[in-house]
DNA sequence: CCCTATAATTTAGTTAGGCTAACTAATTAG
DNA sequence: CTAATTAGTTAGCCTAACTAAATTATAGGG
Protein backbone atom coordinates (compact mmCIF):
# COMPACT_ATOMS: atom_id res chain seq x y z
CA UNK A 1 0.00 0.00 0.00
CA UNK A 2 2.34 3.09 -1.37
CA UNK A 3 0.99 6.59 -1.00
CA UNK A 4 -0.33 7.96 -4.55
CA UNK A 5 1.14 10.75 -5.28
CA UNK A 6 -2.09 13.40 -5.30
CA UNK A 7 -2.27 14.76 -8.77
CA UNK A 8 -3.70 18.94 -8.83
CA UNK A 9 -7.11 19.53 -7.96
CA UNK A 10 -7.51 18.09 -4.77
CA UNK A 11 -9.23 21.00 -3.45
CA UNK A 12 -10.39 21.38 0.02
CA UNK A 13 -8.76 18.11 1.38
CA UNK A 14 -5.99 20.37 3.72
CA UNK A 15 -8.82 22.73 4.80
CA UNK A 16 -10.72 19.55 6.18
CA UNK A 17 -7.86 17.94 7.66
CA UNK A 18 -7.26 20.29 10.13
CA UNK A 19 -10.13 19.75 12.71
CA UNK A 20 -9.63 15.62 11.96
CA UNK A 21 -5.54 16.15 12.78
CA UNK A 22 -6.41 17.29 16.18
CA UNK A 23 -8.96 14.74 16.73
CA UNK A 24 -6.29 12.45 15.69
CA UNK A 25 -3.74 13.66 17.83
CA UNK A 26 -6.18 13.55 21.04
CA UNK A 27 -6.53 9.76 20.24
CA UNK A 28 -3.24 8.97 20.01
CA UNK A 29 -2.56 10.87 23.14
CA UNK A 30 -5.40 9.03 24.99
CA UNK A 31 -4.64 5.41 23.69
CA UNK A 32 -0.66 5.96 24.64
CA UNK A 33 -1.62 7.12 27.73
CA UNK A 34 -3.44 4.02 28.29
CA UNK A 35 -0.62 1.56 26.77
CA UNK A 36 2.41 3.64 28.46
CA UNK A 37 1.20 2.05 31.63
CA UNK A 38 1.50 -1.34 30.43
CA UNK A 39 5.11 -0.68 28.95
CA UNK A 40 6.50 -0.16 32.67
CA UNK A 41 5.64 -3.61 33.10
CA UNK A 42 8.86 -4.64 30.82
CA UNK A 43 11.56 -3.32 33.20
CA UNK A 44 13.71 -1.10 30.79
CA UNK A 45 14.31 2.24 30.13
CA UNK A 46 12.87 4.40 27.45
CA UNK A 47 15.76 5.41 26.01
CA UNK A 48 16.83 1.84 26.24
CA UNK A 49 13.57 0.24 24.88
CA UNK A 50 13.67 2.45 21.56
CA UNK A 51 17.21 1.61 20.72
CA UNK A 52 16.51 -1.60 21.55
CA UNK A 53 13.59 -2.00 19.28
CA UNK A 54 15.57 -0.36 16.23
CA UNK A 55 18.02 -3.25 16.38
CA UNK A 56 14.89 -5.67 16.83
CA UNK A 57 12.44 -4.50 14.13
CA UNK A 58 14.70 -2.57 11.73
CA UNK A 59 17.74 -4.80 11.87
CA UNK A 60 21.55 -4.60 12.90
CA UNK A 61 23.86 -1.44 12.69
CA UNK A 62 26.70 0.04 13.76
CA UNK A 63 26.88 2.00 17.23
CA UNK A 64 26.98 5.16 14.91
CA UNK A 65 23.97 4.93 12.93
CA UNK A 66 22.07 3.86 15.91
CA UNK A 67 23.25 7.13 18.18
CA UNK A 68 22.24 9.16 15.01
CA UNK A 69 18.52 7.49 14.01
CA UNK A 70 18.36 7.79 18.45
CA UNK A 71 19.38 11.21 17.93
CA UNK A 72 22.17 10.97 20.60
CA UNK A 73 26.00 11.50 20.51
CA UNK A 74 28.30 8.66 20.49
CA UNK A 75 29.61 8.49 23.70
CA UNK A 76 25.63 8.33 25.16
CA UNK A 77 24.84 5.29 22.86
CA UNK A 78 28.29 3.50 23.83
CA UNK A 79 27.17 3.44 27.71
CA UNK A 80 23.38 2.38 27.02
CA UNK A 81 25.12 -0.19 24.98
CA UNK A 82 27.04 -1.10 27.58
CA UNK A 83 24.43 -1.49 29.75
CA UNK A 84 22.68 -3.58 27.63
CA UNK A 85 25.58 -5.38 26.32
CA UNK A 86 26.21 -6.27 30.02
CA UNK A 87 22.23 -7.50 30.84
CA UNK A 88 22.58 -9.94 27.57
CA UNK A 89 20.79 -7.82 25.11
CA UNK A 90 23.04 -6.87 22.77
CA UNK A 91 25.81 -8.50 21.11
CA UNK A 92 28.63 -6.78 19.78
CA UNK A 93 29.50 -8.30 16.51
CA UNK A 94 33.17 -7.01 14.90
CA UNK A 95 33.10 -5.91 11.53
CA UNK A 96 35.66 -7.72 9.11
CA UNK A 97 36.17 -5.16 6.53
CA UNK A 98 37.02 -1.97 9.02
CA UNK A 99 37.99 -3.13 12.54
CA UNK A 100 37.09 0.43 14.14
CA UNK A 101 33.26 -0.80 13.44
CA UNK A 102 31.29 -2.89 15.83
CA UNK A 103 27.63 -3.74 14.35
CA UNK A 104 25.19 -4.12 17.25
CA UNK A 105 22.73 -7.31 17.03
CA UNK A 106 19.83 -7.82 19.24
CA UNK A 107 19.72 -11.31 20.90
CA UNK A 108 17.03 -13.87 21.31
CA UNK A 109 16.40 -12.55 25.02
CA UNK A 110 16.24 -8.59 23.40
CA UNK A 111 13.17 -9.96 20.69
CA UNK A 112 11.89 -11.84 23.64
CA UNK A 113 11.25 -8.67 25.87
CA UNK A 114 10.29 -6.87 22.93
CA UNK A 115 7.64 -9.59 22.14
CA UNK A 116 6.61 -10.14 25.89
CA UNK A 117 6.38 -6.01 26.26
CA UNK A 118 4.23 -5.90 22.92
CA UNK A 119 2.00 -8.72 23.35
CA UNK A 120 1.10 -6.62 26.94
CA UNK A 121 0.41 -3.65 25.47
CA UNK A 122 -1.97 -5.46 22.51
CA UNK A 123 -3.86 -6.67 25.21
CA UNK A 124 -4.51 -3.47 26.05
CA UNK A 125 -5.71 -2.47 23.22
CA UNK A 126 -7.85 -5.49 22.46
CA UNK A 127 -9.28 -5.37 26.00
CA UNK A 128 -10.72 -1.65 24.97
CA UNK A 129 -12.04 -2.74 21.66
CA UNK A 130 -14.17 -6.08 22.72
CA UNK A 131 -17.37 -3.80 22.42
CA UNK A 132 -16.57 -2.59 18.87
CA UNK A 133 -19.01 -3.84 15.77
CA UNK A 134 -17.28 -5.26 13.52
CA UNK A 135 -17.64 -2.46 11.09
CA UNK A 136 -16.19 -0.53 13.93
CA UNK A 137 -13.23 -2.81 13.83
CA UNK A 138 -12.95 -2.52 10.43
CA UNK A 139 -13.16 1.56 10.57
CA UNK A 140 -10.18 1.01 12.68
CA UNK A 141 -8.15 -1.51 10.53
CA UNK A 142 -8.54 1.24 7.94
CA UNK A 143 -7.13 3.76 9.95
CA UNK A 144 -4.31 1.73 11.28
CA UNK A 145 -2.92 1.20 7.29
CA UNK A 146 -3.50 4.79 6.59
CA UNK A 147 -1.50 6.06 9.64
CA UNK A 148 0.96 3.50 9.05
CA UNK A 149 1.25 4.97 5.50
CA UNK A 150 1.77 8.52 6.54
CA UNK A 151 4.05 7.62 9.22
CA UNK A 152 6.34 5.79 6.76
CA UNK A 153 7.37 9.28 5.52
CA UNK B 1 -21.06 9.53 21.51
CA UNK B 2 -21.49 7.23 24.33
CA UNK B 3 -20.57 3.60 23.89
CA UNK B 4 -23.69 1.65 23.97
CA UNK B 5 -23.65 -1.63 25.65
CA UNK B 6 -23.62 -4.62 23.21
CA UNK B 7 -26.01 -6.79 23.76
CA UNK B 8 -25.27 -10.61 23.32
CA UNK B 9 -24.65 -12.42 20.22
CA UNK B 10 -21.82 -10.29 18.78
CA UNK B 11 -20.76 -13.25 17.23
CA UNK B 12 -16.58 -13.50 16.53
CA UNK B 13 -16.18 -10.04 17.15
CA UNK B 14 -13.48 -10.56 19.48
CA UNK B 15 -11.60 -13.19 17.39
CA UNK B 16 -11.39 -10.54 14.45
CA UNK B 17 -10.02 -7.58 16.68
CA UNK B 18 -6.95 -9.66 17.47
CA UNK B 19 -4.91 -8.48 14.44
CA UNK B 20 -6.43 -4.82 14.42
CA UNK B 21 -5.71 -4.72 17.94
CA UNK B 22 -1.69 -5.68 16.94
CA UNK B 23 -1.88 -3.22 13.94
CA UNK B 24 -3.80 -0.04 16.18
CA UNK B 25 -0.44 -0.34 18.32
CA UNK B 26 2.04 -0.58 15.56
CA UNK B 27 0.28 2.75 13.88
CA UNK B 28 -0.08 4.41 16.98
CA UNK B 29 3.20 3.69 17.91
CA UNK B 30 4.83 4.80 14.75
CA UNK B 31 2.67 8.00 15.16
CA UNK B 32 3.96 8.81 18.71
CA UNK B 33 7.29 8.36 17.52
CA UNK B 34 6.77 11.67 14.73
CA UNK B 35 5.28 13.46 17.82
CA UNK B 36 7.99 12.96 20.43
CA UNK B 37 10.29 14.81 18.52
CA UNK B 38 7.64 17.98 18.02
CA UNK B 39 7.51 17.69 21.81
CA UNK B 40 10.63 18.23 22.73
CA UNK B 41 10.50 21.99 20.84
CA UNK B 42 8.10 22.49 24.04
CA UNK B 43 10.80 22.95 25.89
CA UNK B 44 9.65 20.88 28.77
CA UNK B 45 10.39 17.76 30.41
CA UNK B 46 7.99 14.75 30.12
CA UNK B 47 7.39 14.33 33.94
CA UNK B 48 6.48 17.87 33.80
CA UNK B 49 4.99 18.09 30.89
CA UNK B 50 2.45 15.41 31.81
CA UNK B 51 1.81 16.68 35.34
CA UNK B 52 0.92 20.21 34.14
CA UNK B 53 -1.27 18.35 31.32
CA UNK B 54 -3.21 16.84 34.53
CA UNK B 55 -3.69 20.35 35.78
CA UNK B 56 -4.29 22.09 32.56
CA UNK B 57 -6.70 19.82 31.26
CA UNK B 58 -8.38 17.96 34.28
CA UNK B 59 -8.24 20.99 36.67
CA UNK B 60 -6.55 21.20 40.11
CA UNK B 61 -5.49 18.84 42.45
CA UNK B 62 -3.69 18.51 45.53
CA UNK B 63 -0.32 17.57 45.45
CA UNK B 64 -0.28 13.93 46.87
CA UNK B 65 -3.26 13.31 44.02
CA UNK B 66 -1.35 14.70 41.51
CA UNK B 67 1.41 12.28 42.56
CA UNK B 68 -0.58 9.69 42.97
CA UNK B 69 -1.63 9.75 39.20
CA UNK B 70 1.30 10.64 37.79
CA UNK B 71 2.42 7.34 40.05
CA UNK B 72 5.34 9.11 41.43
CA UNK B 73 6.10 9.53 45.41
CA UNK B 74 5.11 12.55 46.77
CA UNK B 75 9.16 14.00 47.62
CA UNK B 76 9.38 13.61 43.56
CA UNK B 77 6.04 15.56 43.17
CA UNK B 78 6.58 18.07 45.51
CA UNK B 79 9.72 18.76 43.04
CA UNK B 80 8.24 18.79 40.37
CA UNK B 81 5.93 21.34 41.51
CA UNK B 82 8.80 23.62 43.14
CA UNK B 83 10.29 23.38 39.46
CA UNK B 84 7.61 24.47 37.25
CA UNK B 85 6.00 26.84 40.45
CA UNK B 86 9.31 28.83 40.02
CA UNK B 87 8.69 29.01 36.43
CA UNK B 88 5.51 30.31 36.41
CA UNK B 89 3.89 27.05 35.42
CA UNK B 90 1.28 26.36 38.35
CA UNK B 91 0.24 28.41 41.62
CA UNK B 92 -0.27 26.84 44.84
CA UNK B 93 -3.86 27.66 46.42
CA UNK B 94 -3.82 26.64 50.14
CA UNK B 95 -7.09 24.85 51.34
CA UNK B 96 -9.04 26.73 53.33
CA UNK B 97 -10.56 23.49 55.65
CA UNK B 98 -7.54 21.43 55.61
CA UNK B 99 -3.47 24.16 56.19
CA UNK B 100 -1.37 20.77 55.26
CA UNK B 101 -2.98 21.02 52.14
CA UNK B 102 -2.27 22.71 49.25
CA UNK B 103 -4.02 22.86 45.97
CA UNK B 104 -2.48 23.26 42.45
CA UNK B 105 -3.50 25.08 39.66
CA UNK B 106 -2.29 25.45 36.30
CA UNK B 107 -1.77 29.16 35.36
CA UNK B 108 -2.52 30.85 31.99
CA UNK B 109 1.00 30.50 31.06
CA UNK B 110 0.87 26.77 31.18
CA UNK B 111 -2.57 26.32 29.32
CA UNK B 112 -0.24 28.75 26.95
CA UNK B 113 2.80 26.64 26.72
CA UNK B 114 0.66 23.01 26.72
CA UNK B 115 -1.43 25.07 23.31
CA UNK B 116 1.60 25.82 21.90
CA UNK B 117 3.12 22.39 22.77
CA UNK B 118 -0.77 20.97 21.06
CA UNK B 119 -0.28 22.88 18.19
CA UNK B 120 3.05 21.81 17.25
CA UNK B 121 2.02 18.25 17.40
CA UNK B 122 -1.06 19.05 15.77
CA UNK B 123 0.23 20.41 12.89
CA UNK B 124 3.10 17.62 11.89
CA UNK B 125 0.21 15.08 12.16
CA UNK B 126 -1.37 17.74 9.87
CA UNK B 127 1.57 17.50 7.93
CA UNK B 128 1.57 13.89 7.44
CA UNK B 129 -2.39 14.12 6.15
CA UNK B 130 -1.73 16.32 3.43
CA UNK B 131 -1.57 13.82 0.46
CA UNK B 132 -4.90 12.14 1.94
CA UNK B 133 -8.46 11.75 -0.02
CA UNK B 134 -11.71 13.19 1.63
CA UNK B 135 -12.23 9.56 1.64
CA UNK B 136 -9.04 8.80 3.84
CA UNK B 137 -9.71 11.70 6.35
CA UNK B 138 -13.44 10.81 6.96
CA UNK B 139 -11.87 7.33 7.51
CA UNK B 140 -9.16 8.78 10.40
CA UNK B 141 -11.75 10.79 11.91
CA UNK B 142 -14.14 7.94 12.73
CA UNK B 143 -11.64 6.04 13.63
CA UNK B 144 -10.38 9.15 16.13
CA UNK B 145 -13.95 9.50 17.41
CA UNK B 146 -13.84 5.43 18.39
CA UNK B 147 -10.64 5.65 19.73
CA UNK B 148 -11.69 8.50 22.34
CA UNK B 149 -14.56 6.31 23.02
CA UNK B 150 -12.51 3.43 24.06
CA UNK B 151 -9.98 5.06 25.90
CA UNK B 152 -12.78 6.88 27.45
CA UNK B 153 -12.77 3.40 29.88
C1' DC C 1 -5.43 17.39 76.14
C1' DC C 2 -3.05 13.67 74.19
C1' DC C 3 -2.39 10.36 70.62
C1' DT C 4 -2.36 8.86 66.10
C1' DA C 5 -2.94 9.71 61.30
C1' DT C 6 -2.17 12.54 57.26
C1' DA C 7 -0.07 16.17 53.86
C1' DA C 8 3.75 17.95 52.49
C1' DT C 9 8.62 19.07 52.85
C1' DT C 10 13.45 18.39 53.86
C1' DT C 11 17.49 15.59 53.96
C1' DA C 12 20.62 12.70 51.91
C1' DG C 13 21.72 9.80 48.59
C1' DT C 14 21.23 6.88 44.06
C1' DT C 15 20.67 6.13 39.15
C1' DA C 16 20.31 7.28 34.43
C1' DG C 17 20.92 9.99 30.58
C1' DG C 18 22.87 13.61 28.41
C1' DC C 19 26.91 16.52 27.15
C1' DT C 20 32.03 17.96 25.80
C1' DA C 21 36.84 17.10 25.50
C1' DA C 22 40.43 14.15 24.98
C1' DC C 23 41.93 9.87 23.77
C1' DT C 24 43.08 5.23 20.93
C1' DA C 25 42.99 2.64 16.98
C1' DA C 26 42.06 1.93 12.25
C1' DT C 27 41.43 3.66 7.66
C1' DT C 28 42.19 6.58 3.76
C1' DA C 29 44.28 10.40 1.11
C1' DG C 30 48.31 12.93 -0.47
C1' DC D 1 55.08 7.22 4.73
C1' DT D 2 53.06 10.86 6.97
C1' DA D 3 48.67 13.49 7.77
C1' DA D 4 43.98 13.77 8.17
C1' DT D 5 39.72 11.49 9.01
C1' DT D 6 36.60 8.28 11.16
C1' DA D 7 34.57 4.96 14.84
C1' DG D 8 34.27 4.28 19.13
C1' DT D 9 35.70 4.70 24.09
C1' DT D 10 37.03 6.95 28.40
C1' DA D 11 36.79 10.52 31.74
C1' DG D 12 34.60 14.10 33.94
C1' DC D 13 30.82 16.87 34.71
C1' DC D 14 25.89 18.27 34.94
C1' DT D 15 20.88 17.83 35.55
C1' DA D 16 16.59 15.45 36.30
C1' DA D 17 14.05 12.12 38.47
C1' DC D 18 13.59 9.12 41.76
C1' DT D 19 13.81 6.92 46.55
C1' DA D 20 13.51 6.12 51.87
C1' DA D 21 13.69 8.20 56.15
C1' DA D 22 13.12 11.92 59.15
C1' DT D 23 10.68 16.24 60.14
C1' DT D 24 7.02 19.69 60.53
C1' DA D 25 2.51 21.04 60.93
C1' DT D 26 -2.22 20.18 61.03
C1' DA D 27 -6.41 17.33 61.92
C1' DG D 28 -9.34 14.76 64.48
C1' DG D 29 -11.00 11.20 67.66
C1' DG D 30 -11.03 9.46 72.50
Amino acid sequence: MTRKSRPPGRGRTATISVPVAGRLHSAAIHLLRRLRQSDKASGISAPRLSALSVLVYAGPRTLGQLADTEQVRPPTMTRLVQAMEAEGYIKRIPDPHDKRVTVLQATAKARKLLDKARSLRVSTVEEMMKNLTAAEIKTLDAAAKLIEDMAKR
